[in-house]
DNA sequence: CCTGAAATGTAGTCGCAGCTACACTTTCTG
DNA sequence: CAGAAAGTGTAGCTGCGACTACATTTCAGG
């Protein structure tokens, strides 16, 4: 966000291979943010709330933890809470869940699609969703109706 | 690295699609580290030289970050250097460079085989990579040779 | 061979995700 | 309904990647 162009050109007259990193570095805590409102909404759909401890529990993170990245989300008006009642979502977060579960089933179903077992594809997918861009998502569809 | 076991079950009697996700959060260390490793190695190759300024002009950070991280790499036994003199890579170093290249390459190609706009190939890959298993990178093998 | 620009290194700050330890509610249960 | 167990919240620490600002070293031209 900070980080201003600069325009990251290769070596002057050297005919390097330049591949753009970039981006990648920032990505970080949006795809926790994005990890946790998909769980949140997957709480909320099949038990019916979201309490910190078993969102710590889900993501393997101390509770403490968990509640200290739910007080991030909700200032980046994704999701709400008050003092020992669970964990909500705004809209904002219920659509960023959606889209993020979306994006997560065409990702494992693609790897699916190309050979991959289904226990490695759903815990690949899991990372690699959070570096998936629109485009790529669009192939990935595009492939899947072929 | 530090954090053991703790089982992480999902909710005792609740029929929760348990998803794990875990690892995913530590990782991240490592996938800079592979992503500083597989320069270095590209600067040496193409350069001769791996200059902490060229480094971070092509990650896109400022100097400090470039040879603060270059510092953790020593310290993890993956690179050497001398100052004001360049960065090496110790054996260690150049055999995750190596790894990581093969890997990356299959990626993108993988990508472009089903379909994805070479320039979106290349940009994503460079995300994804880092979270693609063993496992997985077979499939993608197998496919390709389909 | 000397000097100034460019590169390199160092210090100190910030935000964030982790953790443990401790304190305080809620809720369950005898 | 009181006490214990479980859940929730707070405080304080660490490591890391990122930054800016400042100090130092190299090295190329004059």
């Amino acid at each position: 966000m900070s980080r201003p162009p600069e325009p990251i050109l290769g070596l002057p007259t050297e005919p390097t291979q330049a591949r753009r990193f970039g981006k990648t570095r920032t990505a970080q805590s949006s795809a926790i943010a994005e990890d946790y409102a998909e769980l949140i909404a997957d709480l909320l759909a099949s038990v019916g709330e979201a309490r910190p401890t078993d969102i710590a529990r889900r993501l393997g993170v101390s509770h403490a933890t968990a509640i200290k990245t739910v007080a991030r989300l909700k200032r980046e008006g994704l999701a709400t809470s008050r003092p020992y009642r669970g964990v909500f979502l705004t809209e904002a977060g219920e659509a960023l869940a959606a889209r993020v579960k979306a994006r997560h089933r065409l990702v494992v179903d693609l790897l699916r699609a190309v050979g991959v077992p289904a226990e490695a594809a759903e815990q690949d997918a899991e990372g690699i969703e959070h570096h998936v861009s629109d485009v790529t998502l669009a192939a990935f569809e595009a492939y899947l109706q072929r």
